[in-house]
DNA sequence: CTGATAAACGAATGTCGTTCGTTTTAGGGT
DNA sequence: ACCCTAAAACGAACGACATTCGTTTATCAG
């Protein structure tokens, strides 16, 4: 099969330079995701130039790729202003009425910023979800930012982890929503029978998806903050 | 390739009475749904004594199956308290805190069953959050009885249909919470640098879930009655 | 009585995630 | 400087799985 020696041209057996790492994989199908919605394997091993069999040196599995992608997401969300409003609460002494509008638009911020981080892939909403925070340390380092932050502003640190899991469970449900079809409480033909939906859905901009968002967030923010001093 | 007359055992051909329906599927995915959490193609067939093949002569596919099983469960949850609590604001000549408590406690109970409803599997969450109503009877008709019941407290057609979408998006994102382990939010061996994490997470009793839902509920409905009359 | 259609079946297909055996090279220990 | 282990690539193969196809048999409309 050898015949006489030619250039190499480019198979089997270890490179003289690693080809790819456990980061390239999550970056490609973090672009894959939000181009296509979804990524295989083999199209991941296509976008890095390598055989599909190879990214198994680096992950374990598909699985392990989307948990990677996640805390690489939970790691980008802003927590900025979370952190500065934290900081002037600890140094000057604000009223309660203050801390708490301070308390709402960081924390409005943070949610923005999380919802739009995940609306990349109701699969990535899935894996947050469920995955341990143990084997997430970028998800881990941003919910200490955050609970630290509301601890800041006088939650115990038990009411702020709650918090941030009443919190969650909404942005998540919005970050899914963000995938529904605009028209999707269109009633069609049954518009007579179904009267309210009907008159309610003609009434719907273009952007419903976001105003539920906004009135929903403005609504749970208003709710939890009466639970500060 | 006959042979001689026999018995003919259970092979080929169109069954005198049909032995699946549309229905008799969904219920079978129910069942596999909660008792596995998972269902695949063959194991449906299992159980409904069938061969696989046989059962797209009833569904188009598998997205069709939990599409419809998505709508029979939307078709299953409870608007009674809603309807009842309708029917006594459009009755009696409540005053405006008085239907405001009404409003919250009818909608939370409503919004208990939904949870209960969807926390079947996350599969589902995502499937009735993408499915358009104009496909699912049930789903719609379980809308327009909570969007009317909010139309008779007040709200215009819009704000009921946007109120319930942003219940929604907290409710599946709930659903799908109730899938993480228990320790989702316990730091490990990265304690130490995450101290108001470990703090939190040690004093969380053994339902966090359920306490971060009741207390998310609670906030919610609060903010979102603020907009009744 | 006779098509046409519905409803079952088994066999086959294509995709996908993953495993395995092989090959080549890098890098640490003597 | 030389091994020898382990890392990292490859292609081939496997087992699931959803789905399609051709065939067979029974029902039902005309």
């Amino acid at each position: 099969m050898t015949g006489t020696r030619m250039t190499r041209n480019r198979t089997a057996g270890r490179p003289t330079a690693s080809l790819i790492t456990a980061q390239k994989i999550t970056l490609a199908a973090q672009e894959l995701l939000s181009k296509n919605g979804d990524f295989t394997m083999s199209q991941l091993a296509k976008k890095l130039g390598v055989a599909p069999s190879s990214l198994y040196n680096h992950v374990a599995s598909r699985d392990e790729v989307l948990a990677g992608l996640s805390d690489h997401i939970a790691q980008g969300i802003s927590t900025h202003e979370l952190q500065e409003a934290a900081a002037r609460v600890r140094a000057s002494d604000l009223t309660a009425r203050v801390a708490r509008n301070l308390w709402v638009e960081a924390t409005a911020s943070w949610a923005r910023s999380y919802r739009t981080a995940f609306s990349l892939s109701p699969a990535l909403v899935t894996t947050l979800a469920v995955t341990p925070v143990r084997n997430a340390p970028g998800t881990l380092g941003m919910y200490e930012q955050v609970t630290s932050a509301f601890v800041a502003f006088g939650f115990t640190p038990r009411d702020a982890l709650l918090t941030v899991e009443a919190l969650e469970a909404f942005l998540l449900g919005s970050a899914t929503d963000v995938h529904a079809p605009i028209d999707i409480f269109d009633p069609g033909q049954r518009a007579s029978s179904h009267p309210t939906m009907a008159e309610g859905f003609a009434e719907l901009g273009n952007t419903p998806q976001d105003e539920a968002f906004e009135l929903g967030l403005a609504a749970l923010l208003a709710g939890l903050s009466t639970r500060l001093p």
